[in-house]
DNA sequence: CGAATCATGCAAAGACCATTGCGAATGGGC
DNA sequence: GCCCATTCGCAATGGTCTTTGCATGATTCG
């Protein structure tokens, strides 16, 4: 980008990389580096070592092959970037005027998630969690472009190691899952701006064979509220003609944090499963040591 | 509150201070908290002692009186206040402490969107919107999690009138998909976290076959980064282990209304096209009357 | 195809850090 | 003026974190 401040901590990070390049592993330990200077500034080495999928001996070895004496001296100088990478782009907030469609629409997604923030009741969130994580299965039930939602939710939720599926495919196999519904289940209905008819008919069909429902929605409607054991409301309004996503991508990404929280040995195992799986399969693209 | 950032931090940081008032040495501590976030949120308690001039158990010993476990729980509270403290800009946080694990994940995607809207550079996506607004058509690649952005944007982008596809089913499909495109198409990869192989060799394909290329992602990774025209850096750290979503989404979001405004009277005709067709469908659940 | 080199995980060692029990000093009350 | 309560420093303890030696598996070059 052009804004000198964005590159300070990227740049930087990378500009310590030596010539021959970064072992494949040490790798994956700069892209956590760039990716979550957050954590890697305050976290330990173990840490930081998890989220990249290596070992902590690692993090030190890459610490060392970036020029530093070990892991805490590197970190010091990450803090320092980070920090002051935030503090700078304070100043540059004022000046930022009304803008650019894009802009406005960033602006507005940051204060409907203020919105959110505030509003929002957590134990609502727990409810919910507390039901996937204790039932037999989960469906997820996301139409139009909050299949997004869905699809997000339930990828998550798998990953964290909960049976989580989403249901985006149209009525035909929407009516099959639910036929397949009972007591032991939970079924999640996001609907925005105007409620799919399949939708409502799915969480009433489903209350109907003693599934527990909850909603996740922008407009109280009487037709989903009297379905759904807790209604999640979420602002959505956008700039343009398009409802936002981006507060109910908040709400499922607290939501799978949540449940992520209710077992954790069961989401560790779960991860840690995925992990050796994609490893397996190769699907990661890992940098190459020379960059080409 | 004209001074939001710096009344949130110490104010709510003498708000901790019970009834009976603090010792000396203790409010030698809380001074140093209050005026060395920095290092108080980095520190560690020995260091902060030393500056207090006070012995480490005090130091100890006052976190207890503020009413946590220890100095690392106080720590960790500053940490996260004094990072909004820099970060959060207009938005004051609201919400008090850590909470359970979906109010955090909240408030670190409000963050994140806070940084997001301060850094990002709108031209970059004026320059896309104009690029897909231009092209033959557009494909979206996004796998894992990250599907979910991906579909998003495609969903909405049509909505606006525009030919744009997500690839998420796996690589053959993908391959098919690259193997189509020509100079006159525009390709949009969309990786997160660790970036997924088929997703780069997609983007270098499509760059050599003339395709203008753009990235959306959380590291600046080479790999993508040589195969692209422009590369969105978006903050993707999540509180538990994986990704949030929720500022890829934002972007998502903001691309498609920047879209939307290339050409008001092709997204509006469109538009009226689809809502056309949904109410033929009887797609939509038009307010009240709970069946059945 | 074999050997050497290198990267990486494992595990132990060493250092650091936070916490708490104990004792000394200080200040207030009787 | 004496005693008791409170506060704070000292030091030991238990835990965590980083580093490094070693072994194993992979990769490359001959």
């Amino acid at each position: 980008m052009t804004e000198p401040r964005t590159d300070t901590y990227d740049e930087w990070l990378r500009a310590r990389v030596p010539e021959r390049g970064l072992r494949p592993k040490a790798a994956a330990v700069l892209d956590v580096l760039v990716s979550q200077p957050r954590r890697a500034s305050y976290g330990s080495a173990a840490e930081l070592a998890q989220l990249a999928g290596v070992n902590v001996a690692t993090v030190t070895r890459t610490a060392q092959a970036l020029g530093f004496a070990g892991w805490p001296a590197l970190q010091q100088e990450l803090r320092a970037r980070y920090l002051s990478s935030l503090s700078a782009g304070q100043v540059a907030a004022e000046h930022a005027g009304a803008g650019s469609p894009s802009s406005r629409s960033l602006r507005r997604d940051l204060d409907s998630l203020a919105v959110l923030n505030r509003r929002l009741d957590e134990a609502v969130l727990l409810t919910i969690a507390e039901a996937v994580a204790a039932a037999r299965r989960t469906v997820v039930v996301a139409d139009g472009s909050y299949a997004a939602v869905g699809l997000a939710l339930a990828h998550n939720a798998r990953l964290a190691g909960y049976p989580v599926a989403a249901v985006t495919a149209g009525d035909s196999e929407l009516a099959n899952v639910v036929a397949a519904l009972g007591p032991e289940d939970v079924l999640i209905a996001i609907s925005f701006w105007r409620l799919y008819e399949s939708t409502v008919l799915a969480a009433h069909e489903a209350r109907s064979r003693g599934t527990r429902v909850f909603a996740l929605t922008d407009a109280a409607s009487p037709a989903l509220a009297a379905a759904a054991e807790e209604v999640v409301m979420v602002p959505a309004e956008g700039e343009a003609f398009f409802p936002s996503l981006t507060a109910g991508i908040a709400v499922a990404q607290a939501l799978v944090t949540q449940l992520a929280a209710v077992d954790p040995a069961r989401t560790g195992a779960s991860i840690e499963a995925a992990e050796a799986m994609w490893a397996k399969f190769g699907l990661l693209h890992r940098r190459p040591a020379p960059p080409s």
